[in-house]
DNA sequence: TGACAATAGGTGTTTAAACACGTATATTTC
DNA sequence: GAAATATACGTGTTTAAACACCTATTGTCA
């Protein structure tokens, strides 16, 4: 049996509205994940978003992806894209190249030391995963993942 | 049936690690309910940790409570709660005393001007929770409470 | 085709987050 | 009861987040 919300915060009383209880919850969990992911992260060099870019070129290939693509498939959206993939061209993590057919455009790609940091990665960041959601059960993580995806639905 | 998350973020394939799939599905989550939190803040000049705060001295009374007991019950632990209660001074939203019976502590307490902001979003805070979860149903949002906080207990 | 709007990207500036270190008061230990 | 340790809070500094604004290129359509 978890400890209830209102317990692990300290406060005085359950909560009211089943739906800010929940609300919380995600926001709680998502801040103790994320907390946990930069301990993983920072021995790399790397913040989560820097992570989340390098895994979205990866998934890109070669042709690498222009910087809006990169910002709308981000987890957790940015404000400031430039100067994130500044950062990350100046730890050589990713290359840039302007596009010849719309020269608005500049293709980002990860490079050669960008996919080497992400392999080192892999393992760690599968263990930590399956770690951390260790006991929980297949089927109550479907659930789980299944909801959360409803609930993010602006379709509803 | 909602959108799946690797359709969400534009991702060539699915998920090969359910418990990935899950913690993304977490982050993203979060990630949206916080910029929708914001944009309901922002007209009062809230942060969503500032509201946190207020909402935790709200709940503490006028005792209120010190430095690190405040650090410790909010939502996303930050790591410089002294200037987070600074700027919150300086808008009159909480004031400080120094005790005599232990002089390291500074009681906290909210203000009636913290008390005012805080009155005047209860009722919008409230009709953001309920709309954005609306169509979950109570059985589904005390499943997903409930796992979250088996999720997050370390016990294990 | 020429004006206007839309898209892609970048810059300047203010504010806050993050991290390491420092000071004062209480408590513990020998 | 003096020294060492722990607790509570604050400060200095670097880095990144946030917001508004700006330029260049392409697309639209009267």
């Amino acid at each position: 049996m978890p400890r209830p919300l209102h317990i692990e915060l300290k406060q005085n009383k359950p909560f009211d509205l089943l739906e800010e209880e929940t609300h919380l919850s995600i926001a709680r969990t998502a801040a103790l994940l994320e907390h946990a992911m930069v301990q993983v992260l920072k021995p790399h060099g790397l913040t989560p978003t820097q992570y989340n870019v390098l895994r979205i070129l990866r998934g890109a290939g070669d042709a690498g992806l222009c910087r809006n693509e990169i910002g709308a498939r981000l987890l957790r959206p940015v404000p400031d894209v430039t100067r994130l993939l500044d950062r990350m061209t100046d730890q050589k993590l990713i290359g840039r190249a302007r596009e010849d057919s719309d020269r608005r455009l500049v293709r980002t790609h990860i490079t050669p030391k960008g996919l080497d940091v992400l392999a080192r990665l892999d393992g760690p960041v599968r263990a930590f995963h399956k770690e951390r959601l260790r006991g929980i059960g297949q089927q109550k993580l479907r659930q789980l993942s299944d909801t959360l995806a409803e609930l993010r639905d602006p379709e509803k």
